[in-house]
DNA sequence: CATGAATGAGATTTCATTCAT
DNA sequence: AATGAATGAAATCTCATTCAT
């Protein structure tokens, strides 16, 4: 019933200044909307859960679907956008002569921002593709920024051999497929299975890049 | 406003049996469910797109809750879940030789499979985490009925050499996670994008057996 | 959930001509007004309590309405009623010339046929005011058949000084309380205390007849 | 269709600092209940009655049933026994020496009692044995309070002669029926009949003492 | 006689939102 | 900034009743 501030400190600069009033509210939607999903969560539970009174979430707030928006799309766009990408980014500025490494890094740093951001993530994905608004400017900012960096790193392994030749919308597919595949088993279906975490990242770092590979492996069954 | 029987039809062994307002009140439910989510589609949306008395609902199923059980646990466990094993089992049962031409058949097998569920999939990775009475015994009938099959195969393409030596688990979510990874980008994140699906499909098993075979390639990045 | 089929076989005469499913509905219906009360009690676990189908109840009664006087009302009417004349007027006929024989006789009798008919009073006692319908022709049958025979014992007991002059009103309203107060109190009230019923009616009747005495007592506090 | 606030003001001490819709909602329904019954009484009927919006009732009582245990409960508990009690007390404080006193000012307070919460008293004697949680609590505290007290006074007028030896179970009852059989025939069953309430009242004082007081008279009949 | 699907009105309850303080 | 009473629309669910079979 008491909400958890740290997910909102962390991403919000300057959530501490916000009146005591929103900030547990915000922290409140995070806990609900994550767990129960946006559509069943009243704001009356919203309000009990925050301690304050129902009419305050409406003076900061000019309605639920706000509160929503204004809880996660910043989330969505500002920060966890702009990190993912600042971590990507010096990721990717050095130019990776080893694609394992590359891999490697990517894997660590998204499930280490999973980790951290566990009741986002899940209010993302049960939400996502009910309100589109969420993520609408998503996929525009990442062909702004992001996708000419993994161009750039894709053309840069293509050319060393290190991946075969493939379409990039496959290439990233693919990628993303098994670093999400990861992350999601590991922090959202089962948390509480007994994970060797290093072993994990290890063996899918492996299987990336060999699974990239170019077909130097003459007949896989043998 | 009209729902559409075929895909219960498919699914319920016995569906054109049922009496008519249940007929259409299920494909209803199964419609706005998998479009609005479970939470934010009314008894009254459901029986308006039925065409019968909201009351109706209630002579049927005790509770919109218990509507949305008997709609999609069946399916999920008597049909789905057999309908898989099945094909999988054929699939299986000729002891593969060659380790692409199983993942091929798997991932061929599912993405058809997926292609005419596609509302029930949509159901069903929306509702899953908020009502994990849905899927509570998969796990269980997947270890029965299906972990046994995968197993010998992986020991089988291990003995081969098709598989390096990793931890059974780690096999699973790789394969799983490939093989859903492109069933849900193809299904339902993108199902517009023009697809190249012969492509898509050869890239990604590929993909696989190199990414799962052992380490002959001495170093990926040369 | 199984009905009573007691109070009814021997308050109906040709209950058991009756069709099985209106036997069923009207044992469920005693049952169910009895303990829950009428407004309470839906059509549909009268249907459920009784095994039959909820529509049937409507082929033999035209409303739920209906089912409740056609189930009370003839019990009080035709049954209650005239048993209790029968068994008073034999009671009445010969004039008793000893008080206390009248009352006691009157106190056993009432008490036997509450007994008897526990439900059906439990009934009565709660629907009566609110569906006047149930008690409409009582007061009349009352005045016209019990009251005379009352008034001749009342009149004769004044004449030998057995009661004092009062209202016959009064005498009534005291007696009845009386009796009922008993009745009531081991039946519905209390029925798990452990009485001890000869001494409670030997209390009640010398309770009564000392209380409608004339004064000879000079003083009750001496 | 305006509801009459003046019982409730009478028993709640701080009835008129509560929020007006709440001091609406409550007079709204302990009018209706104890005309129609709780059943039959639909929050709609009374938000009517109130000229409230409907949704606020569930504001102020999580449920109907919720608004019936708080409506009367305290009632039953806090206020009609504590005042019962009050007036028994200071009437039962000095040790009466002539029974018929005690009882005549017991009835009397009774009876002005009840003509004040006639609406209570209706809404208890319809609901009570459906509803148990209302009246649960009342056997014990009567147990406690009241009991000793009536039991001294028994004992006293036992040793007096005033009473005759009899069980004071039995007391408890022939009193208790006698006071409430004149309050309940004079304000519920018939209050438009033209009553002489001076006269019912001495008539029941005599009947009572007479009918407790030792069998000093030779033979009832005569 | 009996069934059970279907109805439609209405009951209870929820809930986002407004407003006076 | 914050409260809490109040609203009104809509949601879930109940129920007496009808009707075709």
């Amino acid at each position: 019933m008491t909400p958890d501030f740290s997910e909102l400190k962390s991403l919000y600069p300057d959530f501490e200044h916000l009146p005591s009033g929103q900030q547990r509210i915000l922290a409140s939607a995070l806990d609900l909307f994550a767990s129960k999903g946006f559509a069943s969560t009243s704001t009356g539970s919203i309000a009990k859960c925050a301690g304050v009174a129902e009419g305050l979430i409406f003076k900061h707030f000019r309605s639920k679907k706000e509160l929503l928006l204004r809880l996660a799309r910043p989330l969505v766009l500002e920060i966890f956008f702009p990190m993912a990408i600042q971590s990507l980014q010096k990721l990717l500025e050095r130019q990776y002569t080893h694609l394992p490494d590359l891999l490697e890094t990517l894997i660590k740093e998204r499930l280490a921002f999973a980790r951290s951001h566990h009741r986002l993530l899940r209010l993302l994905t049960q939400e996502a593709c009910l309100h589109p608004e969420l993520t609408e400017a998503v996929q525009e900012r990442f062909d702004q920024l992001m996708r000419p960096m993994l161009e750039k790193q894709f053309a840069y392994f293509c050319r060393t051999g290190a991946i075969r030749p493939m379409r990039f919308e496959t290439f990233l597919r693919l990628v993303i497929t098994s670093t999400m595949g990861l992350v999601i088993s590991r922090e959202l279906l089962f948390p509480d299975a007994n994970w060797n975490d290093e072993s994990e990242i290890r063996e899918t770092v492996k299987f990336l890049a060999q699974g990239l590979a170019p077909e130097t492996v003459p007949d896989a069954t043998a």
